[in-house]
RNA sequence: UGCCCGAUGGUGUAAUGGUAGCACAAACGACUCUGACUCGUUUUGUCUAGGUUCGAGUCCUAGUCGGGCAGCCA
């Protein structure tokens, strides 16, 4: 099973959000912080929306509040639940252990419960109450409220807000205007309530086409914020929702849903990135001219995650699959929670990345260092040591009999306090990495070369005494003596060298498929030039037959592994059997002496 | 010739009118049966110009630069 820490190393971070919750908090504003992820159901989770997730849940903990996880899916055309399943899994994977005991969710089929608060009727969906088992629970969605959605509609209306707008999509893009130019009304603009209300109906009851009518918020045509001009409240779309079936032909836009949505659950506080900062005014248009009697909520702003030399555009991520770069939404080299955890880093690594880049309204990219660094941070501690080596090269111990075996003893886990290990047993012939051999070595080069000694970890000091080629001048193996007295227990155990090299037998080692993945592209911004297809890094996957040590043999899908001196891997969740065993490099190691020779 | 948001080392972020700090990256060194980890040292920063103030990264004004907004997408 895969171990994760509780909680994340460093402190809770603080920040302008955080700072006006802590104020609400004090002011005792709401009994308790309420948060709301909402994703639309229209793709999969990427580190970006990891961010959002890490805010949300974050200060949701941090307060011993609630974060509801809650479906935007106002748009019937573009949602399916295939994404509705897979987005409760991701952040189900992305949250345990740390955020799990405020994750909202609420009893499968419950809608908003309508009562009388202050003298007015009053929608609430709470979550269910923490103990309720998993199969009768079921995120929020958005399109569980459009009864109630339709009720404050008819409210607006009622009170002279909305207006049923018989423009065309086209003529209503006239009316509204350029930035610099103020909109006109519509010459619907001023129809009587009466009439409002009965085309209202008609609406919801089918009786026109697509894009026909539409309810609209009557604001400001010459408002200088667009999302002011009288914006959309309502449009016509004979599609069956995945929620509601043909319950609906008329549906809810973002602005109108969201932030009813919100104060339908309760939230406090929602939180959403920067391109809503131009839609505040209009969330809070909506929510204060129902005068509705609960406690409002807010929506603040922060900047997304955007990390080096990845993508996190949903419909880039599209074309990578299409054009076949990517094998699927969880191919190991796409930044989609699933490729991630498919190439093993835990999800710890993805918050502890996702909460240090902060949270800030500045518009900046991290660096893709950073995130990997937090993944060897976490995988450090937490992975078993082994020895496999990827790019096998054939090593003779002369003064080994064929047969002799020598017993070795392997540390699992160097980084615990009290460390196990494993037996090893060192052969005649052993396979070392092709790299840790230079014929002609470069300076400073610590490993094998001709006449040179290094130490075989976990074993003893070979000294390398022959190179042996075929008849076209390719290396085929080298011929070495070992220094038995350096083995563990030998009078020079204690003698140093300047290398240690990893190895494995060559008659008890087990071959099997490891996948080398490296960064999607070349370069830090891909799309910089509007060409990203042209920055895929060519080595950004490598299969090779590698040679593992036997007890590999025993490891299982969600095991952290580190294979010595290369880097961290994992099982690979989905193509691995026993049969055909596959891993996965999560990451290599740092490795100063490669960036050395990059020099 | 509209409105809104933003600007601190290479990158990200902190400092809430009082010593510009942290992380990553980079460089050097120590340690090392992982050229890893760990530890030590170092380089590099408040967009510009005015103003308020004993004192400004922080407040004010103007400018510069960057981003967002004209979906019946979210």
């Amino acid at each position: 099973m895969t171990v994760e820490p509780t909680e994340p190393a460093s402190p809770a971070p603080s920040d302008f959000i955080r700072d006006i919750v802590a104020q609400h908090v004090a002011e005792k504003r709401y009994p308790k912080i309420v948060t709301r992820f909402p994703p639309e159901p229209n793709g999969y989770l990427h580190i970006g929306h990891a961010k959002a997730i890490c805010i949300d849940f974050g200060i949701a903990r941090e307060n011993q509040g609630q974060c509801n996880l809650r479906m935007d899916d106002t748009n019937p055309a573009k949602e399916e639940v295939e994404y509705v399943d897979a987005i409760l899994d991701d952040v189900n994977w992305l949250i345990a252990g740390w955020a799990d005991h405020c994750l909202g969710l609420k009893a499968k089929g419950a809608k908003p419960a309508t009562s009388l608060v202050a003298g007015q009727t009053d929608y609430l969906l709470t979550a269910a109450a923490p103990g309720t088992p998993a199969a009768r629970l079921e995120p929020f969605f958005a399109s569980h409220y459009f009864d109630q959605l339709y009720a404050y509609a008819v409210r607006l209306i009622e009170l002279g807000k909305a207006y049923v707008c018989d423009l065309s999509p086209q003529e209503t893009d006239e009316y509204r205007g350029a930035p610099d130019r103020p909109g006109r009304n519509s010459p619907f603009r001023d129809r009587s309530v009466a009439e409002n209300l009965d085309l209202f109906t008609r609406m919801k009851a089918g009786e026109f086409p697509d894009g026909a009518r539409s309810l609209r918020a009557k604001i400001d045509m010459s408002a200088p914020n667009m999302w002011l001009r009288d914006p959309l409240l309502y449009r016509i779309r004979h599609t069956a929702h995945h929620q509601t079936g043909d319950t609906w032909c008329l549906y809810p836009l973002y602005d109108y849903a969201h932030c009813l949505s919100d104060y339908l659950e309760g939230v406090t506080h929602s939180l959403c990135s920067l391109e809503f900062t131009d839609h505040r005014p209009l969330y809070d248009w909506v929510l204060e001219s129902l005068s509705l009697p609960r406690p409002l909520p807010h929506q603040y702003e922060f900047s997304k995650l955007r990390p080096t030399y990845t993508l996190v555009s949903k419909r880039k991520l599209i074309q990578l699959l299409n054009d076949g770069v990517a094998s699927g939404w969880d191919d190991p080299r796409l930044p989609t929670l699933r490729g991630l955890r498919r190439r093993g880093v835990p999800a710890s690594a993805v918050r502890r990345f996702a909460i240090g880049a902060g949270v800030t309204k500045f518009i900046s990219s991290t660096e893709i260092a950073v995130f990997e660094h937090a993944i060897r941070e976490e995988l450090n501690p937490l992975a078993q040591r082994r020895l496999a080596v990827v790019r096998p090269l054939k090593l003779v111990l002369t003064n080994l009999a064929p047969g002799e075996v020598l017993e070795c003893t392997a540390v699992n886990d160097p980084q615990s306090e009290q460390p196990t290990s494993r037996p090893m047993r060192l052969t005649r012939e052993v396979f070392i990495e092709s790299e840790d051999f230079a014929e002609v070595p470069p300076p400073k080069y610590f490993r094998l070369k001709p006449g040179g000694e290094v130490r075989l970890k976990y074993a003893c000091i070979i000294k390398c005494d022959e190179v042996v080629k075929d008849a076209a001048g390719a290396l085929t193996e080298l011929r070495c003596t070992a220094d038995l007295t350096t083995r563990a227990g030998g009078p020079n155990v204690d003698r140093k060298v300047k290398g240690t090299i990893h190895w494995v037998s060559a008659t008890e080692s087990f071959p099997a498929e490891v996948r080398l993945y490296d960064r999607l592209f070349t370069v830090p911004e891909p799309d910089a030039d509007g060409d990203f297809l042209k920055h895929i890094n060519p080595r950004s996957l490598e299969v090779v037959t590698a040679r593992l040590e036997p007890a590999l043999k025993d490891a299982a899908p969600g095991q952290f592994l580190q294979f010595e001196r290369l880097g961290y891997f994992v099982v690979d969740p989905k193509d691995s059997s026993s049969a055909k065993p596959v891993f996965n490099r999560t990451i290599t190691l740092k490795d100063t002496w490669a960036k050395a020779g990059e020099k």
